[in-house]
DNA sequence: CTAGATGCAAACAGTTTGCGTCACT
DNA sequence: AGTGACGCAAACTGTTTGCATCTAG
């Protein structure tokens, strides 16, 4: 559970100071059901901090994001990327390049539904982003240090 | 092999004019490797007609994305979503509505690879993205007019 | 001939940044 | 007391739109 106390032990274990702001935009996050933007945590949080920026929400999701406190939905490639490859096949993506380089299907087991989908949703394709760290930018950050 | 004259059944077949910017255009996403950006595209593309516009290669891709011509790598969501939800699991995206549902981990049966990843790649996690139409968007989809 | 495509510039949406002030540790 | 966070406005990036002109069918 989300006390105050908490909040501020995950804030401190990551030398981030334990703000009001912060607090309240990490709380709203949590309480919103689904997947919300930017602007739907603003809205909300405003409700409880008049007086709070949308650059104040952008910088702290980014610090949240950046520590691992919360993780985004899909990674955005600052700009549409074309698919030219008409083969079926995945993608591996650097999180730290945004690279995206494509895996042959046959690369990855067959894939089985065990569980119903939502009535009536028809599934038009599958799209398996394996996301982690290229050897590239492995060996740039090597020598980083690395925190909690 | 995409010659002029099939690029012109392609079009034809989609009731779109076959101009000399749109074959362009596609072209030079086929020819481009990996997974180009309008940017990209538009460089390349001013090589060989000069006076091509960036509006006239966002309006194509837009076009030969919505006729299937092309697809896009991943579906972007205008904005940054935020992940609260900690537990693994997967997506279910209409690409309609573009809501995005969660489906929990264990609906899906277990992935593995067969194939070696780039020798050096880290993987952190693996998001599975179950595209398609949800209910409600199909039934407004239903009594539409399907086109090749 | 006419619907639709192009090219330009201006508008937009989402996000980031610079900077003076303020608050947490 | 000092570092880092806040809030504001301005800057930026990627994308879309309005409109006059041009072109494929």
């Amino acid at each position: 559970m989300l006390t105050p106390a908490n909040f501020r032990t995950l804030c401190h274990r990551r030398q981030l100071a334990a703000t009001h702001q912060r607090q309240v935009i990490y709380e709203t996050v949590m309480s919103l059901p689904g997947h919300p933007s930017p602007e739907d945590i603003y809205d909300r949080a405003r409700k409880k901090v008049p007086s709070i920026s949308l650059a104040t929400v952008y910088k702290n999701i980014r610090t949240f994001l950046d520590s691992g406190m919360l993780r985004e939905v899909s990674l955005h490639h600052g700009s549409l990327r074309v698919e030219s490859n008409p083969q079926p096949h995945h993608h591996l993506v650097c999180v730290s390049c945004k690279t995206i380089m494509d895996l042959d299907e046959s690369g990855l087991g067959p894939l089985r539904f065990r569980r119903k989908l939502p009535r009536g949703f028809q599934v038009k394709r599958i799209a398996v982003d394996i996301l982690g760290i290229c050897a590239t930018c492995a060996s740039k950050r090597a020598r980083k240090s690395r925190k909690l």
